[in-house]
DNA sequence: CATGAGCACTTCCCGTGGTGGAGTGCGAAC
DNA sequence: GTTCGCACTCCACCACGGGAAGTGCTCATG
């Protein structure tokens, strides 16, 4: 359908003036894709090409006697049919050394892959760690730190570990706290944070005994505290360098909307259920602040589950075919670096 | 000595051109502080009074014929003997219930008192975690959470939990772990973990034992986590709305100066042994890139100790009077806070 | 001798108008 | 269908000039 739509010198033209546009930020004329990309063709002929294109919403001017700007339509046609240009060595074996490096955390691993996304595309680089919605709990363990608190541990079947202190309402001893995490393991284990998450709102008859009780409340407690994802930001300033965010009000929205971490964290976190890497471009993203940028993410798995998304965000004329080589491999990696992490089981 | 250098007359001159500098960020003319400030006193004496406090370096001029701006030197003079300007009323009980909330834990703590201080200010807060080198070690758990991996829980003396995961160099038993943990709490329990880090550093003769060993090299392990301090930063873009930063280097290399956080956590924690609260007026300020921005910042403390510092970056001619009330009662708010988080003890 | 008034001077700011360049659209020619 | 040439438009840049703000200096005055 759109293949019929242009014929194949306007291709041409469009493709000469996304790279252009991309390389440059500056709109261009009839004169620069002739000389530049298609000397074999005058300038006029160019220009008639350029006017269908226009009609056709592929390019716009941002006044009449400016050169031609790409539509999101154009870079929307561009990505659609351009293939990725693959890492070169030296950033493959950059990636390989900073993210796939053996020593590092969970969260090391997801600040270091925010990083590098940032520095090896020049854009803004943002990793969306793990959710727990749908990965199962395996068990709670309650140690007594002292006063009133306790150290919650919570472990997860995929062999994540997340903790975190808690205020206890009263304060309990270690036996009771044990029988608690018991309670609390035998009740949720084996379930979605999803579903326990279902249960906790809807929890019918309270248990009889105390001790039943107090599981229910600290279990509220617990599982409230893991219910926000981190989201790692990398490069945040990268990002200003683009000459298209060089006016001040520009910058300042985008800020604003690097610092809302949330809708940054619901952005990333929708429709990550596809594999592959996907791109959303200008004025397809929902969130308005972004319409000056694209975004480009991938899944990351552990196993078959996705796990999280990770990404660049850049200036609507990105490279595209970069950026897009880079975010897969980048999410391959995080991948294989998880589930090397997390099945390092005893080798005895 | 000060008082010598300056009479009464431009005592008073010289604060007329910091609080309308403060207010307006347009330089300021005699016309202006004669009508606005000291009507009996005609342009023409101000003239020969900006003329003075020119020459002995508290005023100077952006160019021959625009008014007068405060030097380092005036803001200063000013900040040393003006007087702290209370909070308001609803000012304080929003500072209460956000930050002195009972229910929130350590990171929330830091990250509202971050916040409000950036929002109650207009400027930047800035909140630095408790540092571990002074505090002295409890003890430390170790668990096994499935694969070659362990929860290592560190609790120290004053009541603080800190826990993260660490890859063990090959397959150990709980019972194996538990002694391990032993051996650490022992080894270490009680010291600081400064003092502890030089063990690491100077180990002596390896022990005989096998156990022995690995505890050593998992102590490593752990303690090196410890090792980074948290900074919070909230409100980044706040201090953007400042007309000084509407400059694009400016801003640029602001933001930046924020994102690296390792040399701002030397600043916050540098001279921050002293009570009450300090102020670094620009050029004052050790770090080049800061030399257009003024720091306030104070400490907060857990008993007799001070843990850590909190305050707000801002430009030079902040509102030093208000938000030096800001920042002093914050951190005694969250030294209260903390007071209370960890002495909780059980009632009965 | 400090204060205040007047005045000439400097500098910046901002709006104006002119000019050159880049690019287009269109009609005519190949 | 392609190319050429030309007239037209619009922007970006610069130089110019008036106006405002502010100073320093001088001199009169209590």
């Amino acid at each position: 359908m759109v293949e019929a739509e242009l014929g194949e010198r306007s291709r041409q033209v469009l493709e000469a003036v996304i790279v252009d546009y991309t390389l440059t930020a500056e709109p261009v004329g009839s004169r620069a894709v002739s000389r530049k990309y298609h000397p074999d063709l005058s300038p006029a002929t160019i220009r008639n090409a350029m006017a269908d294109l226009e009609e056709l919403g592929y390019l716009s001017q941002p006044h009449p006697s400016a050169g031609r700007v790409p539509t999101d339509k154009a870079y929307r046609f561009y990505v659609d049919r351009m293939k990725a240009q693959p890492l070169s060595r030296t950033e493959a074996t950059r990636l390989n050394r900073q993210v796939g490096g053996a020593r590092s955390e969970l969260d090391e691993l997801m600040e270091h892959a925010s990083l590098q996304l940032s520095s090896l595309s020049r854009y803004t680089g943002v990793v969306l760690a793990p959710p727990l919605s749908h990965t199962r709990l395996e068990r709670v363990d309650l140690l007594p730190v002292g006063g009133e608190r306790a150290l919650a541990v919570v472990v997860t079947e995929t062999g994540w570990v997340t903790s975190r202190t808690i205020t206890l309402g009263e304060p309990l001893r270690q036996l009771e706290l044990r029988e608690i995490a018991r309670l609390i393991t035998e009740g949720f284990g084996g379930l979605t944070f999803q579903e326990i998450q279902g249960r906790l709102d809807d929890p019918g008859p309270p248990p009889e005994e105390r001790l039943g009780r107090l599981a229910l409340t600290l279990a509220e407690k617990v599982f409230a505290l893991l219910r926000d994802r981190n989201l790692y930001i990398g490069g945040a300033i990268n990002i200003l360098d683009q000459p298209e965010f060089a006016d001040l009000d520009t910058m300042r929205m985008l800020l604003k909307a690097f610092e809302e971490k949330r809708r940054l964290i619901e952005l990333f976190s929708s429709r990550a259920e596809a594999e592959g890497v996907r791109v959303v471009i200008g004025s397809e993203n929902p969130y308005e602040e972004m319409h000056e940028t694209s975004v480009v993410t991938a899944v990351y798995k552990y196993g078959n589950h996705i796990l999280g998304s990770l990404g660049v965000v850049g200036p609507r004329r990105m490279r595209y075919a970069k950026v897009v080589a880079l975010v897969d491999y980048t999410a391959k990696l995080v991948s294989r670096r998880l589930d090397r992490l997390a099945r390092a089981e005893p080798s005895a």
